[in-house]
DNA sequence: TTATAATTTTAGACTATTCTAAATTCCTGT
DNA sequence: ACAGGAATTTAGAATAGTCTAAAATTATAA
């Protein structure tokens, strides 16, 4: 536990479990792109992180890196402290939800597990994000989210909307403007091949929109057996 | 506005500015005590300081610093956030006064002016922190308080308590424990020379109270011209 | 007023994080 | 199977902040 982790390591331990979605093993480039640092900061950093007691990373040269279940649970420790303060910055401070993620990004690496209690009780302990995504648990436990992405539904597919990226504040009011929120229920109209665009109703409303691959990319959904 | 400053650089200006209650010059050894770092280390930094564009403090050679008005503004800055931070944890939160001050010193640095707004609104702009210091304002002014160290008050005198030191959580919450809290009313009943020690009797309270320095420097007092 | 003590400053070094540029290794396509 | 290009790693350097030990300055006090 008395473990001296900085900022910076959290935030490349965040990351990489974030990319780790992706990918089984996550490279210095994909690192380097996602924190915008230079692949050679990346490899004295992973380098180093490897080689700590214990070692946060899993790490095989010219082969990228894996979280130790060490680092995992810092990340999970640092992505809860993320989504609790979101919410609460909506809740009890009224952010909108394009506003909170820059506020906690930088709150979620000062805040004590005291102020992470309260926060999550005044909150009432809540299991999802503002933008959708679990919040793990305060034992460090990531709940299964049986989700899909919306880029890969088919026409007469209906679903609904599970969680969004919470990192671009355009995106999101780009997406709240067209009803994109988690909650909402949609039923797939058509699907281009060549584009892989996406033609979908909400229901509830009659208007049908197109959505390609920027979109579709970054959102997950719940597939539905049928139409509610 | 737009200058990069560092948390540590904001702790310096910060305890500069406290210090600067005392004495009109602050040394370099009182700096180093205050933040537990090395006099070199000071030395280093005041020096850095000292030749930035703008300077943030006045710096003579063995004589110590002053503060300038950008210096000032920085430091005002960071007290408004400790204070209106101390206050929300306390009101939203549930904290408790002995509690705040840690978390705070690290929040204060990170929130942004958006966080401080949305904050100070949800407390009502509140003009007094949770320990009775006042609070900048929005737009950096500290207010005046007319005020001294109960350390100089003298047997027949009344006053109130107007605020304390916030920074050791045991010695909150004996003066909480001893009903010496902001807003609390007192006469002074006896004043020993030799160590002194000032007897006090709380109003509605039949015990008096005998304090030593230990107490009398950390408390700040409004000196009542008759008993109410 | 001069020696001694206290304080402050300088010098040199260490850690964390970053960078650029050069070297190395891996992968892919012919 | 190997040449070229892409990705990664190494090497060397910079900055911010810290330290200890030594040198310099100021203050004290006989």
């Amino acid at each position: 536990m008395g473990r001296l982790i900085s900022d910076t390591v959290e935030d490349y331990l965040k990351m990489i479990f974030d990319l780790s979605a992706e990918t089984d093993r996550v490279s210095t480039g994909m690192i380097a792109d996602a924190l915008n640092v230079s692949p050679a900061s990346v490899t004295d950093m992973i380098q180093r992180l490897a080689t700590e007691d214990p070692p946060l990373l899993d790490y095989i040269k010219h082969q990228g890196v894996a979280l130790t279940d060490e680092g995992i649970k810092i990340a999970l420790e640092i992505i809860r402290h993320h989504r609790l303060i979101e919410l609460f910055l909506h809740e009890v401070l009224g952010y909108s939800w394009d506003q909170v993620h820059a506020e906690a990004d930088r709150l979620e690496h000062v805040i004590s597990e005291d102020f992470e209690e309260r926060v999550a009780a005044v909150l009432g302990d809540p299991l999802r994000g503002l933008h959708g995504k679990p919040i793990p648990t305060a034992s460090l436990e990531m709940p299964d989210q049986n989700t899909s992405y919306l880029l890969d539904m088919r026409p007469e597919q209906h679903g609904v909307i599970h969680s969004v990226n919470d990192d671009d504040p355009d995106f999101l009011r780009y997406l709240e403007a067209q009803g994109l929120v988690p909650g909402a229920k949609f039923s797939i109209v058509d699907f281009s091949p060549y584009d892989n665009n996406l033609r979908l109703r909400l229901s509830g409303q009659d208007q049908e929109i197109v959505l390609g691959m920027g979109v579709t990319t970054q959102v997950q959904v719940e597939v539905l057996d049928f139409e509610s």
